[in-house]
DNA sequence: CTAGAACTTTGAGTGCGCTCCAGGTCAAAC
DNA sequence: GTTTGACCTGGAGCGCACTCAAAGTTCTAG
């Protein structure tokens, strides 16, 4: 018994994910749905609860910078079934990593135009 | 009195920042360096400690996804003199802002990842 | 003196992630 | 019944940041 079974239009997604009308069919066309998108009145894309749910989660692994191979590669483990539950955890873990990664730097970097600011900040209204 | 007025290749360049030698040349042909560099033996670059210093900070701005034609921007201030340097504390500040929204959108995007993690990790070996 | 490595230039090519166009379908509103 | 607007498809186009190719020059080692 599903809690939600509202179905929502391409347009409808598009507001709740931030993500354009256009993105969606080209993330749905490079493989990143898990399954396929319902649809409706000969044509027309439904997307379940799920659907948007899984399009939230992957705009995160995209931010994050993620490449849309790999989040392609996730979609196709998660389409083989629970047998790859492994493969997964193994992707995200790495991914991960990376994350972490990433995110030092941009703290590195941060501060090294902090410093800049600083030194600028001082040479215009000098203390 | 300079402290160090060593000179450096192009290839020890990259070696220093990261960068290969293809992108040093063309950064610099996009306008990214503050002063020309340097010639030596008819034709070969010859890098000075103050472009390297440059070169790594901007790194740090591409890093941190400062778009190339921002960072030209910033360089043809520095080039125009001292009367510019309230624009490019400007433009710093700006960037400043923009990096911290990107530092929490990737760290919410990480918690979001690492949810998910810890559900597959569940999933597969339970406490 | 010569071989090979490192460098030079101009301009083309690549990969990624969208983004848009053209031409068509369909449903609801008037 | 026709207009409007949201949607559809396949494929082309774009912007960015490199990345490389070709052909030539110069430095370095033996």
């Amino acid at each position: 018994m599903p809690t939600t079974d509202q179905l929502y239009s391409i347009s409808e997604v598009a507001a709740q994910t931030g993500l354009t009308a256009h993105t969606l069919r080209y993330y749905e066309r490079a493989g990143l749905m898990l399954e396929p998108v319902d649809r409706a009145s000969s044509s027309h894309r439904r997307y379940s609860a799920r659907d948007v749910g899984w399009i939230q989660f992957l705009t995160k692994l995209r931010s994050t910078s993620l490449p849309i191979a790999r989040i392609r590669d996730y979609a196709e483990l998660a389409r083989q079934g629970d047998g790859t539950s492994a493969d997964r955890l193994e992707l995200l873990q790495r991914h991960r990593i990376a994350v972490a990664a990433q995110l030092e730097d941009i703290q590195a970097s941060l501060a090294a135009i902090d410093y800049k600011i600083s030194i600028y900040s001082e040479r215009i209204s000098p203390a």
